[in-house]
DNA sequence: CGCTATCAACCAACTGGTTGTATAATTATT
DNA sequence: AATAATTATACAACCAGTTGGTTGATAGCG
């Protein structure tokens, strides 16, 4: 039909299995996030994504599978951002800082990725533990942490003895809790913890613990 | 008969609805413990306290109330514990070290604990502001660390303008975390996590760090 | 003291809706 | 025309909650 040649604007394709897959993604990150795995529904998941249901099956397996991938999704994303700071030319009681600033508003701005943390514990780590993918994902923070550390205590501005793992932890642990139980502690103390206020003032305490934590004792 | 004199050993009663209701309440707490809500099954709870299923309904009125009041317990155990700590005596570090130790050592023995808090925040944290009797369990720990904060500051041991219930969430957050997260951290970074002397070390790391947090600087 | 009536504690079975998964068919793309 | 992407529908099991019935405990009475 010499009426229509070829449209330099051309239609989108109605069909991508690239694009369908991605969608069911981010709908199911949504969805364990507010409901876990056993709260989470197929059926909305799908339609989160404005697909047939039955493509859950078709691209991933099955919801624990499709569960697994995006656990699997969440660590790679936190996993980039850590590999991109860059803590290198910094003194070691800025490098913590800024380690410490980073976890701090990950965890502020992720709380899903919180809500899947918990979710996979309650459920012993079983998706983890059963991951291909996911052992390779160490942290990088641990052994900038451990640099710095070293340095720290070269420096004479860190004590010595601390175990660079029990400090990530520490550090993860001091955000997490705050914002994974950032509802009954609000609730019980009758603050609002979700303020910006709130949370800048406690980023700060945060901090000013993990340094004076570390400094050389008197 | 006088073969049968009443006997001194009485038989217990076949029907004690104290007995059942509390041994349903158990049930749930693991059973809420392990699946959270969503996952939790009612027949498995009353399978658990080995009475017939619909005594939830007769005693409780719904899985819901179950849980809430399920969480009630959990909270009032807490509670109950911590008002039995003493730390009027103690020099402000030694009362912020015991404290620590206390928090520390609760909830590395009630995972359930840990479970039911997360599963409450999964959901927002609805049972506990719907709730009548929650909102008076505020901790007593807080007014005790204000205290020991406001001494330390008078004996020129702590640094000033610590807020104490920014504190207590620092000391609550760096031990829940770590037993709320121990199954991924442990796959994660590789290390028994759950094991004694694992456990042991970042305790003495945690009341390390807060002391040393606390102190005054140079 | 024994008997009876009452009732709360408890049980068994049912119900209607939901759910993850499977099967068959359709349709867009190349 | 072939095939992968997608849809529609079916299915058996599950699930919280409901309904109807049984039974153990006890108060009251003669």
């Amino acid at each position: 039909m010499a009426d229509h040649p070829a449209a330099p604007d051309r239609h989108p394709p109605r069909r991508d299995a690239a694009s369908s897959r991605k969608a069911l993604l981010d709908a199911a990150r949504r969805e364990f996030a507010a409901h876990g795995l056993a709260g989470a529904r197929v059926d909305r998941i799908a339609a989160g994504a404005g697909v047939n249901k039955q493509l859950v099956y078709h691209y991933f397996g099955g919801k624990d599978d499709l569960y697994r991938e995006v656990l699997e999704g969440v660590y790679a994303e936190i996993r980039t951002l850590e590999m991109r700071l860059d803590l290198d030319g910094l003194p070691p009681q800025a490098a913590i800082a800024k380690l410490a600033g980073f976890s701090f508003d990950y965890l502020a701005r992720h709380p899903d990725f919180i809500a899947l943390l918990n979710d996979e514990n309650a459920q012993g780590a079983r998706h983890v533990a059963g991951s291909t993918r996911l052992p390779e994902m160490n942290s990088p923070l641990v052994a900038a942490i451990d640099l710095s550390l070293r340095r720290g205590v070269a420096e004479g501005v860190f004590r010595d003895r601390v175990d660079a793992v029990e400090l990530y932890i520490s550090i993860a642990g001091l955000a997490y809790f705050y914002f994974s139980n950032r509802r009954t502690l609000s609730s019980i103390f009758g603050r609002k913890l979700e303020s910006r206020r709130a949370i800048a003032s406690y980023r700060r305490h945060v901090i000013e613990l993990v340094l004076n934590g570390l400094r050389v004792a008197p």
